[in-house]
DNA sequence: TTTT
DNA sequence: TTTT
């Protein structure tokens, strides 16, 4: 491409069922999820009250977030995610070539983020733990100042060390 | 739903192919892109260079979003764009039911933005001309934009009034 | 710009005091909130917890959105918003130039959707009214079919006449 | 928080002036820029056209995305970019606090993106070269991407593995 | 199939 | 201080 391209997905909605999960040979979770995302309107006309839902398929490849999934997501959960989207093709039974478009989450630029459960109340991921599923854990917080009283040793605290870019 | 749901797009691509225009019965326009997006990463075990294009589909149904992409928009085009997703269904001729999944930019929380057309170098919509093709002349940096009459705004050449934020 | 720009926010986080009004001569609300995100993550080293909050200032100009916020947002409700950024230039007691940045929701492209309130539950604006909160009452919803079975008659139930666009 | 938060920006615009780099002690650079985003709109009253131009600071910590900056970006680049608000606290000659908010690249959750610039025609980083500059070079495209061991994927080399979705 |  |  002549410039770079982003292919981003901002999704906040609510799960229509309990994420399904897969495992690759190794061993590693993939988590597949439903999510509703509604809108209503009054029609201008009628001044009927109208909703509209929207039902997303989101497959979850990163290997912490696919854990959050299969942890603490269930039917009915709020969630914030951001993915990528992607068409698939496949044939039916007929052999007649098929496309289906999911919201991706997988390598950069994801994020799964929880924001409620029903009658779980509002309750994250525990204390503690989320950090230890993978790659949320690393998360970055921030840089420090690069202003006025700019001071070295970014990496004193920082998850990602270099030889993780690298 | 429990919270308010978020449904959002962020695309950074190139066109296909010129923009296909529908039109309605009382002649406003409806535009049709094909968006290609692309990433490219090294294999990590050959180091081989690898690129995966992503093609999507959008429907502008903001008119004059729809009349920016039939007036400026070509085959080779870049483009931002935000829209929502939306998964339509359809019969195919056996009658059975297929679904498309489009990218939609419409009402509100839609933007469509020319980032350059190869060989027409830079260009943007000529001066003076944005503004007459719908929504986008309406874009209010400031107070305005609360409903249907759109009308007298004390501020409309103050787009950002510092005594209202103290 | 050769290219358009983009300029755009996007906060999930909780309110740290309940919003502040101010309002136009004519009556219209400004709302002021100021929001907080926080982020954690696990020292490498020593393996400690840690968490840093930002906090963002929020200013609502959209007149159906600060009512929004007026009526409904409190000290620790959670929401989403999407605004831009601006740095405002003011002059302290002493004469000297001052920048202050914030997160503005202005004209199009803005949102505010609320994801629940300490204690009140996870209560939306109730239904019926938030229609009657200017600009968000017109969202539209879809634009219904562009593929195979294409049809017309877009604006039957859609918020957002042409009138509206033009 | 109740939920987890999100705290993003979205830019596209262009250079004021070349990049500045600083280095931390162990030589790593950090790019810092001056981005304008601008939008255009017609007086309501007047006719008149107007424009606004905001003045972004980014400080860029992703090493790798600090040295695609500092050799490929320019005064004049337009770019796009996904960062976080910081605001920073310093004193200044006379003792007293002030604040600076930035848009700050660090960790994941960041991009950046070239779009091209000014006389340099639209030339991307060439081939084969993005990927010598740090973190963009560890974007997995499917699996991996789970920690700082990175090793060994099965699919590393089938970023969208069907048989994985069903 | 969610949620309000 | 960019860009159009």
């Amino acid at each position: 491409m002549m410039a770079g391209s982003v292919n981003k997905v901002i999704l906040i909605g609510h799960l229509g069922a309990d994420p399904e999960i897969r495992r690759t040979q190794d061993g590693r979770p993939i988590a597949n999820l439903r999510v509703a995302t509604s809108e209503t309107w009054r029609d201008k006309v009628t001044g009927d009250r109208k909703e509209r839902t929207e039902w997303h398929s989101v497959v979850i490849f990163v290997e912490g977030l696919a854990k959050v999934a299969e942890q603490y997501l269930k039917k009915g959960s709020a969630v914030y995610l951001e993915g990528q989207l992607q068409t698939r093709k496949w044939q039916d039974q007929s052999g007649q070539d098929r496309y289906t478009t999911e919201v991706v989450l997988n390598g950069f630029h994801c994020n799964l983020t929880l924001l409620g459960s029903p009658g779980g109340g509002n309750r994250p991921p525990p204390a503690g733990s989320p950090e230890d599923y993978g790659r949320e854990s690393s998360r970055t917080p921030s840089g420090g100042a690069t202003g006025p009283s700019f001071s070295s040793d970014l990496d004193d605290d920082i998850p990602f060390a270099p030889e993780w870019r690298g």
